[in-house]
DNA sequence: CAAATATATGTAGTTAACTACATATATAGC
DNA sequence: GCTATATATGTAGTTAACTACATATATTTG
């Protein structure tokens, strides 16, 4: 897409990119598990690895810590339920509460994976360091937005 | 989600943040557009817009210039056609094209649609200059994964 | 302590992109 | 000029997140 087009739709316009760099992204990152002979899905990564250091969780909490809606959680919870990496049992104290850990088989899966991570940190490493970095510039966006949403900067410029 | 993990899954961990992030400004998009009192989804602005300056396409050239696979383009055409935005005629040399074009109503709006843009491209600026520069950052990791893939980065890291 | 409210989990359906496949037409090569 | 290949469009189904709603259990409040 040309230059003013970006310009005029503003951050709209770059969703997509960042949808298609994030698909293309998980993609490769499934090769290179594979490469290792894991078979592992990267979206399962963000559930596992909070498990890994945080022993036993409830699905809410588990879904604040990640940053997702409790049903996207939920059913990456079925998938690895049923992938037998975890398993849950009920809270004793508060029964409402389903607490999730990892199998032994889980443990053993996030074990072999600890060496790609680190293939996968210098890789991304190298992806984002450019000039403006990527990381960087989502914190600063997501801070800013914080402070003041996209729709309030818009209004201080419409009663101008 | 704590740091180590944003390192640990890379790029993969953003993606959501990014998913999320478009959501937010898509939402407030639709807003905004409606305070200024246009019908308006966000997400038909690519085809308008390009349709806008360029008059008539096909389908294939219109999704690849706004960089969409043509499956997206035409369910976005459908909608547009169906609010009457646009219009289609067969190209009578190359019979297998389909060549869409603005009608009068879409002209329209996109006329009323300009001092709109002015607003959104001003906040838009504002959530994005910041110290690391969103889009330039956005420009800069496709134009590095061009070069060599996230995946071939990955190898030379596992053969070392 | 009963009623109102809040929290935890789960289900159903939506969204906005995608890939894979099917079909029609055009173009190129022998 | 026929055949093979390439291109244009369209349909169907997938993905990975979401929101809205439903239900069960806890907690707070009058």
């Amino acid at each position: 897409m040309e230059q003013n087009v970006i310009d005029a739709s503003g951050l709209l316009a770059i969703s997509t990119r960042l949808q298609r760099l994030s698909d293309q992204i998980r993609k490769d990152g499934l090769l290179i598990y594979k490469a290792f002979g894991i078979d592992f899905q990267p979206k399962w990564f963000p559930v596992l690895y909070t498990l890994y250091k945080k022993s036993t969780m409830s699905v809410v909490s588990l879904s604040d810590e990640i940053g997702y809606a409790h049903p996207s959680t939920i059913s990456l919870l079925k998938e690895l339920e049923k992938e037998k990496f975890i398993r849950s049992k009920k809270d004793k104290i508060d029964t409402r509460k389903r607490l999730v850990e990892l199998t032994e088989k889980g443990k053993t899966l996030l074990s072999t994976m600890e060496p790609v991570w680190e293939v996968i940190i210098k890789a991304t490493e190298e992806i984002t360091n450019t000039e403006n970095n990527l990381m960087k510039a989502i914190n600063e966006v997501e801070a800013t937005l914080q402070q003041k949403s996209f729709l309030q900067r818009a209004e201080a410029y419409m009663n101008k």
